[in-house]
DNA sequence: TAAATAAAAGATAAAAATGTCTTTTATTTG
DNA sequence: CAAATAAAAGACATTTTTATCTTTTATTTA
């Protein structure tokens, strides 16, 4: 469904979410653990978050990652789109370029209304909202 | 969604379809060119199909690739299940292996219901029932 | 201002997916 | 049976994805 880049993506961003909720910053280190992650790998990631402004960072001592009050108003579909691209929002199911509604290929109609429902439940699912589940240790991010 | 090698998969065995519906067999040569995909790749597809009783062949001249009856009932889930693996119906959708119903992510329970409707929809996706709206070019495999 | 800290950036490597080319095997037909 | 045909199999190459290691830049604190 996502390529393992955007899985790293997206639990990286829950766990800074759950993080920043009272303020503090993480550091690489920490997240790289937190969610059993290469850590160079996962610093990657968060560095082309950070230029598309969905993540804020701070170098330095005391320094780390952190999501700002916006950005955790971020859905994960916005993440999506910004490291796997929107082509699970939008690409032919069958990889067809020339796929469209006008010229759907066999599996078009049947695909539009399953594509639509992974982009409403990804835009529903806000980093902000995953915290209290968290906390609770009712989900969980690593093992 | 689907890896490429599971997108040519799938336009394949639609495309052969079509042509076994009047009893024909059909090329390796021919189908490549039919769904525009390399024509050894999509050889070595059809192999790994076949072995798994997906599809029928025969060598030799007016030999070929056709589907018999019961392949004709296939669905696009098991074309999937072949070449994908089940991990699109069953995986966790952040990549977690310790994932469970029990011991869920933090979207797991949003993404169950997803992945049932792409279940169900590609369960339901028989190889014979594409032929007619391909004769009438409502719907096309290349461009 | 010097030292320590931590992210950013760059270079390289390993693994997996995708694509191409050649040889072998089975089958049919004359 | 010999030749032609077409799938099966094997070897190899390229590209993309994933992962690792090193150097640089920015920031803080003593």
């Amino acid at each position: 469904m996502f390529s393992k880049t955007c899985e790293y993506a997206i639990r990286a961003m829950i766990f800074i979410a759950q993080k920043s909720k009272d303020g503090s910053k993480v550091g690489i280190k920490e997240i790289a653990k937190g969610i059993d992650s290469p850590e160079h790998f996962i610093a990657k990631i968060l560095q082309e978050l950070g230029r598309k402004r969905l993540l804020q960072s701070v170098k330095g001592p005391n320094g780390g990652f952190y999501l700002d009050d916006e950005s955790l108003q971020c859905s994960l579909a916005d993440i999506v789109k910004v490291v796997d691209g929107d082509k699970l929002f939008t690409g032919c199911g069958l990889g067809l370029k020339q796929c469209s509604e006008t010229h759907p290929c066999p599996i078009h109609h049947e695909f539009r209304s399953v594509r639509k429902g992974i982009q409403t439940m990804l835009e529903n699912a806000k980093l902000g909202a995953f915290t209290e589940e968290l906390e609770k240790s009712l989900t969980f991010l690593k093992r």
